[in-house]
DNA sequence: GTCACGCTGGACCAATCGGTCTAATCCTGT
DNA sequence: ACAGGATTAGACCGATTGGTCCAGCGTGAC
């Protein structure tokens, strides 16, 4: 499952992607996440000194740059914001089919987590980021700053309901539709 | 915390409700649980004979009442449909600043359980039928069946993804300015 | 060669997990 | 008053939790 070829810190921060993706930070035990990583305890305590905690931000911290990779290669081809926007959520679709993802996956690591603060205002850095990156193309694509604003709002709001829609309905149409909302 | 004269059941319930809503399925033990209901393990078991997952059922279709009822008197009183949507969002967010909800409580409870078929087929029909909801208020103020179906989501879409931004920043504004989106 | 250091492997720990079981108690119908 | 089911109370269980600790391994520099 996992590329036994990645360095130790790698493996533990996909696995710990992919497992807290799918069952919550506390759905997944050390034990579940160490099999899946194939690697010992000493190596996650050594690589990351808070244990479980710090894992979970690295590991949605990979995720997040995911997803700003991908709204990146949904722009920047595109002529408008429209297409750009549709692009996003036919990749999502994708994404959703081939991966069938659970949750957003920063909620699914960040929002359960013993230490509310640190982890949830690293969320909202993360989201904060997404729209931001939504916004600068946006604004490069012409629009004024406070409709990009709102647009790239309108965006991140769209695609985190749908998703949960689309996770209920466990069909990747809802995401599909989305772009006919805005 | 919990109403020492409601019934041991339901104070289970309440009690299952208001952690699962906050800290996820498994991040709530049976010791916290039990605490707050101010109840012993022999009484969960007795109400719920499957234990845990029993009550976190059980729990959802409480809070999923809870939600058709604020759809209802939202609608009820409304001359279109995009007021009792604006009424339904202002009313949501209200609710947002009293308890400071983290999660759809549906989500919260019900993605993360050990018998993901059961959880999830139930979380889907409860999302069904809030959907319903609002597409027979809809389709009563005039709209045409599909027109009904189409915003019924597309509201469902809106209010979940507005409670998701909603939450990152820990403020209830994005769920007030949601229906002009609509 | 050998020293030092980044990293691994896993034994071990107290605490907590969800769940079982039985005795005591409460409540209601008669 | 009494019977008997419904409910409560909590001791107890094995499994698993996240975390600590240290001995050993591999590999570079000198």
């Amino acid at each position: 499952m996992t590329e036994p070829a990645l360095p130790t810190k790698d493996r533990l921060i996909l696995s710990a992607a992919t497992l807290f993706r799918t069952r919550g930070y506390n759905g997944v035990g050390l034990a579940d996440l160490l099999a899946d990583a194939k690697a010992p305890k000493g190596s996650l305590y050594h690589h990351f000194p808070n244990g479980k905690s710090d894992l979970a931000l690295a590991a949605a911290t990979w995720a997040s740059d995911q997803m700003l990779r991908l709204i990146a290669t949904s722009f920047d081809g595109a002529e408008t914001f429209s297409d750009g926007a549709t692009t996003l959520c036919y990749k999502l679709a994708k994404l959703f089919d081939v991966t069938s993802w659970d949750t957003c996956p920063i909620a699914a690591t960040l929002f359960e987590g013993p230490d509310n603060t640190d982890f949830r205002a690293h969320a909202s850095h993360i989201y904060e980021g997404w729209i931001a990156e939504v916004h600068d193309h946006a604004a490069r694509l012409g629009l004024s700053p406070e409709d990009a604003q709102a647009k790239a709002e309108h965006l991140f709001v769209l695609i985190q309901g749908g998703w949960a829609l689309a996770r209920a309905r466990r069909s990747s149409d809802t995401l599909r539709t989305l772009s006919k909302l805005m």
